[in-house]
DNA sequence: CGCTAACGGTACGATAGCGTTTCGATGGAG
DNA sequence: CTCCATCGAAACGCTATCGTACCGTTAGCG
């Protein structure tokens, strides 16, 4: 996260410079918060000129935007034959995920932002979408291997895969103990061979 | 939640004064967020003065964890001798009032908030907790009456048919279909016959 | 009734963020 | 090496909120 892209008292440019108030407009909303995320806070941190942040976003919601969007890494399926195994590992990455911020805070931060601003409520479901990827794939070579009966529903079941560790940390705010992935999992998937 | 106490002009003091103050405090975080939600702004919504409000409360995050606990409405346990017919009486219940705002812009609000705020964690489990009471109660008279097997795990399983739902709306933010919510009751219960 | 504590309204200086402008410095492509 | 688009720094007037203080008013208990 702190990224000293340069050496003291050097300044990128161009994209460089583009990363560099992206990644210090995420550290502000991870330590302060959405309520604590404005341009002058970010341009504090990323050690820029308020006029170079208004220069390409005109509000502190297109930052947000594009700073979120950033965030997104390709998580690759995992193909070990068994959608038991498949399932387990991408759960288990995902709680690791979970449990350390700024990861966390920054999700909830995004969720409020998201429940006033359609512009991030569009986004966030862009992003929530790829990340459903990996464990749908996963779920749809299960079926077509015949490991989950064809009428299984990827959709629904990956709610019912993933909802729970949301929902331990941001509602019931209750720690996860490791037993609780395959306890997830077997009570999903087991039903559906 | 409107709750004009007094006609107009006139003012109501002591508890009265308090539980305007608190409506006016949900209704302000409800449509300016945690960013707006603030002594100022909650005065003004509430016809009160600042230092009315700075009297009982020495902080934000004081008056809003108040706020939030005067939203906790005692929901009772349906008792219709079914296990599948109480719960998704309770859960029909729930997603009514998840599609309904304020309720949700609410929580997405105070998830944020909770996430920085210790105090505000705690109270955000302690109402999670007391949300989650009627359905534990369910469960644990469908096991008393053998209608789910005596292995079930009610704590477990009231997470699985809860929080599909708030992750459909909070993190997905896709339509919550009327046919989901037996849908999922089905998945989750049918297995633990 | 009458009295008093609780209230609304207002003003205060202080701080912080807004959005814009100006200016001097410097990176990096040609 | 040159040059200019891009950048950081600073200051601008403006507005909002902060936390406190001091009024005049009044609700509601005794």
């Amino acid at each position: 996260m702190a990224d000293d892209l340069d050496g003291a008292g050097r300044v990128s440019r161009g994209d460089g410079a583009r990363q560099r108030m992206l990644a210090a407009a995420l550290a502000v909303l991870d330590e302060a918060g959405l309520a604590g995320f404005t341009m002058e806070a970010v341009a504090r941190r990323a050690g820029a000129s308020k006029a170079t942040l208004y220069r390409r976003w005109p509000t502190t919601g297109a930052l947000l935007v594009d700073a979120m969007d950033a965030t997104y890494r390709p998580f690759p399926a995992p193909d070990t034959g068994s959608v038991t195994k498949d399932v387990t590992q991408i759960l288990t990455a995902f709680v690791t995920l979970l449990e350390r911020t700024p990861f966390p805070r920054l999700l909830a931060a995004f969720i409020d932002a998201a429940e006033r601003d359609p512009a991030l409520s569009k986004l966030h479901t862009d992003l929530t979408n790829r990340r459903r990827e990996p464990l749908l794939t996963v779920l749809e070579r299960g079926r077509a291997r015949g490991e989950l009966g064809p009428d299984t529903d990827p959709e629904l079941t990956t709610d019912l895969l993933t909802s729970p560790f949301f929902y331990r940390h941001f509602v019931a705010h209750r720690p996860i103990p490791r037993r609780m992935v395959p306890d997830v999992v077997r009570r999903v998937l087991e039903p559906l061979r």
